[in-house]
RNA sequence: GGACGCUUAGCUCAGCUGGUUCAGAGCGCCGCCCUUACAAGGCGGAGGUCGAAGGUUCGAAUCCUUCAGCGUCCACCA
């Protein structure tokens, strides 16, 4: 065997493991019916991204459930893919058209959208083969696009189903209107960022009276809309009123006054101008008193005709200055004052969002909320951490109709067929489309110019995948999914809606073993849903590009290795918190890989020295033979991190989870275990018995490995591919730890406590008093007890071993040993002779201290144990816990006192 | 305006259903060590009245109330 080198090299084996383990097929998954599956999608990232660190975290956690699914003998499965994200690649493709001088208008409708496939056959595939250096373990083979054929064919199928049924209907509405993207917006892709503006007041005249209504407005040049003003029905200083008209000044149009309880009478004169076609209050109240709607803007925000000509073509914040002067020069003008409120932004340019009245496309939310609602309130999906269920409750219970239309080209396009003479239709395709209008087969036929919100194909995901609505073996064995790990930012875009979707879609599908679908309990489309942390910086903000302080999570590969970030940001993840990360954190990682890389290497040595020529075969169980009290300790320490592990990761408690490993394989196996097994490998005993030792080892090792394979995948795998003969196997499909109670023994645990303790002090001892660890020191020994005895008797080596102690004496008298530095466990009294060494007062000061040390906590028992009421009302064990501890602490306090006099005569 | 979350060592955070020397870990810091797996390491050590004030209880970092600071989401009043 070649030498392996010291430091741990993660570029030396990562991208080697990587792609033996694609091209043997280890990722993919088919149906098998002996196996239950488990099942991942993942939340397919836009094209135009590139990865981030909330991938990796995202991903990571992805990969570990998969990974771990995996080796426990599912038949696990982790569909990747990619979203073809409407408006933003839409608009990184004008970006790309501007530098040539070109606009999506000058290419048309099909050409456009040919260049934007063009664009993603280059660009969109950056976050895909990144994950692959993340060590991700999706199913290649099963990757799909939101605009893939399959998809298409899907979409269609719902819109066509959902129109059929009364679900889809088309309406004039409030959108928000960005003016850059000429699109609607849906309500949450629309970013509200507080701005200083001014509240601008003016009057109008009241028609036959030399009266004013008072009215005020953050956007003077709405007014050129308004129809009507409204005032409080319950307030007396304007009862009069109603039923009289204001004149709108500037254009003359006679205002109705309505009382409206949307009115707030207590905010600013009590009246408000209502402008229903850009207002969505005002729109409803308009729909109240059945006012007119004008719409001043055209599509691009410029003013449109309906204004008095002065003002026709002129942009929307022009205009507001335009309109405020006029308005000044004509006396109606009364004030401006300061005044801060949020606006509404595009998510995606910041352009200020216009509420524009205009056709668009609804999904009525209401029928699908219920039964998707439902099935969280009754837990058949498990949010972690729960309470993003309130969230998701108060959502849905205040659902609005989804508009789906969007005025781009990109995506996919509304399967709406219109005939000359305006009659409509939803067909899956223009044949179909042609036989429901009754129209010829060379009648003109025209389809929908829109297209669809992106999140329209997104909420079929989970089933269109698997090869909805076609029927598909898949789609029976993989749906319901299990784990959806996603952001809460994306809660009601995406979780909710494919709640909603897979509910309505997939009732009355058959499940794979042929029987009905039960109501509700099969038609979720996932089980458990993780939403991640945030990942912020060490300041606590958000990660951005603006901000350049988004470390770019290739380069920290790089630096520190995949399994080194895998493991970190698992072992930063507590549930629900954000994570505030820095690369330089990646070092816990590194360290770790590096660890587990010696502990590997010091076993491997150890079986070149012992085996001779290396036997490469398994070790299929461990070996029972010639155990001692540190091989029982560790077997047991193994078997509870299998237990602990599981059950934090079952509840996705990442963090825990990787502390259990980070503790069991550094300060349980490295620091004491390996430890003591050189104890016995450099001791006298036979050869065999150190064989079997060994042996043993490996075996811990091995498991220890696989244990950590879902977290580190690269540095587990090529470690466990040196243990023995491997070929053609992988780690990630072998069976993973599985707890044995049989192991599980607290007298092996308490007895190698003790022997820990005991090594502690005399380590202690010799820090204490500046002793180099190269001088040898001998020990004394005055024990408890006899099985306190037997253990020191028999393991002297491994007090000898890591206490560095050349030689250990048991005294049977209660003769004090002259100058010598002294400890107490548990009642048994230690004793290094420090003649020549000690130093007389540090040595009484350490004692001194650990004696306060103990009789602060002596005193607080005391206490305890002094209250009658305590005594009376605590539960009769934990009243006889505290006298324990009292007597043991007294003992412990006495012996130490003894020595301190002692060291004083 | 409404909902939720956070506040524990210099820094980043664990501490689940109140009771085992419950006040912990990692990093940083101090001291001693290149001991034949590992200096990306080993051993020892110093550091905190658990945000504030009340309350419940025999007993509170843990449960309740109020307050302060920070953060997130929702709504959006002209």
């Amino acid at each position: 065997m070649k030498e392996l080198p010291k430091a741990y090299n993660p570029r030396d084996v990562e991208d080697k493991w990587y792609q033996y383990w694609e091209s043997n097929n280890f990722f993919h998954a088919t149906v098998d019916k002996r196996k239950t599956p488990y099942t991942i999608v993942i939340p397919p990232p836009n094209i135009t991204g590139s990865l981030t660190m909330g991938h990796v975290l995202n991903n990571t956690i992805q990969d570990i459930l998969i990974r771990w699914r995996r080796m426990q003998g599912y038949e696990a499965c982790w569909i990747p893919g990619t979203d073809h994200a409407g408006i933003a690649t839409q608009s990184a493709v004008e970006k790309a058209l501007e530098k040539e001088g070109l606009k999506r208008h000058d290419l048309g409708r099909e050409k456009f959208v040919e260049r934007v496939w063009q664009w993603k056959e280059q660009y969109g595939g950056t976050i895909i083969k990144q994950l692959r250096k993340l060590g991700a373990s999706c199913d290649w083979q099963r990757e799909r696009f939101t605009l893939d054929e399959g998809l298409s064919e899907a979409v269609k199928e719902v819109f066509v189903r959902m129109f059929e049924k009364g679900l889809i209907y088309r309406g004039k509405y409030i959108v928000n209107w960005c003016t850059f993207h000429q699109t609607a917006l849906s309500d949450d892709e629309v970013d509200y960022v507080e701005t200083n503006g001014n509240l601008w007041h003016f009057k109008y005249p009241i028609e036959g009276t030399d009266e004013f209504v008072i009215v005020a407005t953050t956007r003077p040049e709405t007014m050129l809309g308004d129809t009507a003003v409204a005032v409080n029905p319950r307030d007396e200083r304007y009862r009069h009123l109603v039923g009289k008209n204001a004149i709108l000044p500037l254009v003359g149009r006679k205002l109705p006054i309505i009382a409206d309880d949307y009115v707030d009478e207590t905010f600013g004169s009590g009246m408000v101008k209502v402008t229903p076609a850009h207002d969505p209050n005002d729109f409803l109240m308009g729909q109240r008193h059945h006012l007119e709607q004008v719409n001043i803007f055209d599509e691009k925000g410029y003013l449109n005709t309906s204004v008095p000509k002065q003002y026709v073509g002129i942009e929307r914040f022009a205009c507001r200055k335009q309109v405020v002067k006029d308005l000044e020069a004509q006396g109606y003008l009364l004030k401006v004052e300061p005044h801060t409120h949020n606006i509404g932004r595009c998510y995606r340019c910041h352009t200020i969002i216009e509420p524009y009245l205009s056709d668009q496309w609804f999904v009525r939310m209401k029928p699908l909320a219920e039964p998707a609602l439902r099935v969280v309130q009754e837990g058949k999906i498990r949010f972690h951490p729960e309470r993003w269920e309130k969230v998701y409750e108060h959502w849905m219970n205040n659902i609005r109709d989804w508009c789906i239309s969007r005025q781009i080209w990109w995506g996919h396009r509304i399967p709406v067929y219109y005939a000359s003479d305006g009659q409509l239709t939803a067909a899956r395709d223009e044949h179909e489309a042609r036989t429901k209008l009754g129209l010829d087969p060379g009648a003109p036929i025209r389809q929908d110019d829109d297209v669809l919100d992106t999140w329209f194909s997104s909420w079929l995901w989970p089933f269109s995948i698997l090869g909805w609505p076609r029927d598909s073996k898949d789609l029976r064995y993989f749906n319901p999914t299990d784990t959806l790990v996603t952001g809460p930012d994306i809660i009601f875009f995406w979780v909710a809606r494919m709640i909603m979707a897979n509910m309505e879609f997939l009732n009355g599908e058959p499940r794979f073993d042929g029987k009905p679908r039960t109501k509700d309990e099969e038609l979720v489309p996932f089980r458990d849903v993780y939403f991640t942390s945030m990942i912020r910086d060490l300041q606590g903000r958000k990660m951005s590009k603006s901000l350049g302080n988004s470390p770019d999570p290739l380069d920290v590969i790089e630096e520190y290795g995949a399994d080194a970030l895998r493991f970190t940001v698992a072992f930063l993840s507590p549930l629900g918190q954000d994570v505030l990360f820095s690369s330089d954190k990646c070092e816990i990682g590194r360290n770790f890989a590096n660890k587990i890389w010696n502990a590997g290497r010091f076993l491997l040595m150890n079986k070149t020295e012992l085996e001779g020529s290396v036997h490469d075969e398994e070790i299929e169980h461990v070996p029972e033979e010639h155990l001692d009290l540190a091989d029982r300790w560790i077997l047991s320490r193994l078997h509870h991190a299998v237990r602990d592990f599981n059950a934090a990761l079952g509840e996705f408690h990442l963090n825990e989870s990787s502390k259990i490993l980070y503790d069991f394989i550094w300060h349980n196996f490295c620091d004491w275990y390996v430890e003591l097994v050189k104890t016995r490998f450099y001791g006298d005993e036979p050869v065999d018995v150190k064989r079997v030792v060994l042996r043993r080892a490996l075996w811990i090792f091995d498991r220890a490995l696989r244990l950590l394979h879902p977290m580190m995948p690269f540095v587990t795998e090529e470690l466990w591919q040196h243990l023995a003969d491997r070929k053609g196997k992988t780690i990630m499909r072998a069976p993973f730890p599985t707890v044995d109670q049989r192991w599980i023994d607290q007298k092996t645990e308490d007895d190698m406590a003790f022997v820990q303790d005991v090594i502690n002090a005399v380590r202690n001892i010799r820090g204490e008093n500046n002793i180099s660890p190269s001088k040898d020191i001998t020990v004394q020994v005055r024990c408890a007890d006899t099985a306190r005895a037997a253990i020191v008797n028999t393991y002297g080596s491994y007090l000898k071993k890591l206490g560095r102690v050349s030689a250990i004496e048991t005294l049977t008298t209660s003769v004090k040993p002259k100058l010598a530095s002294s400890a107490v466990v548990n009642g048994t009294e230690i004793f290094v002779p420090l003649e020549g060494l000690i130093d007389l007062d540090a040595e009484r000061s350490r004692l001194e201290k650990e004696i306060a040390r103990l009789q602060q906590v002596l005193e607080g028992i005391e206490r305890k144990l002094g209250n009658a009421s305590f005594v009376e009302r605590a539960p009769k064990e934990v009243v006889e816990r505290e006298r324990e501890k009292q007597a043991s602490f007294k003992t412990n306090i006495e012996k130490l006192k003894a020595n301190l006099v002692q060291l004083s005569s």
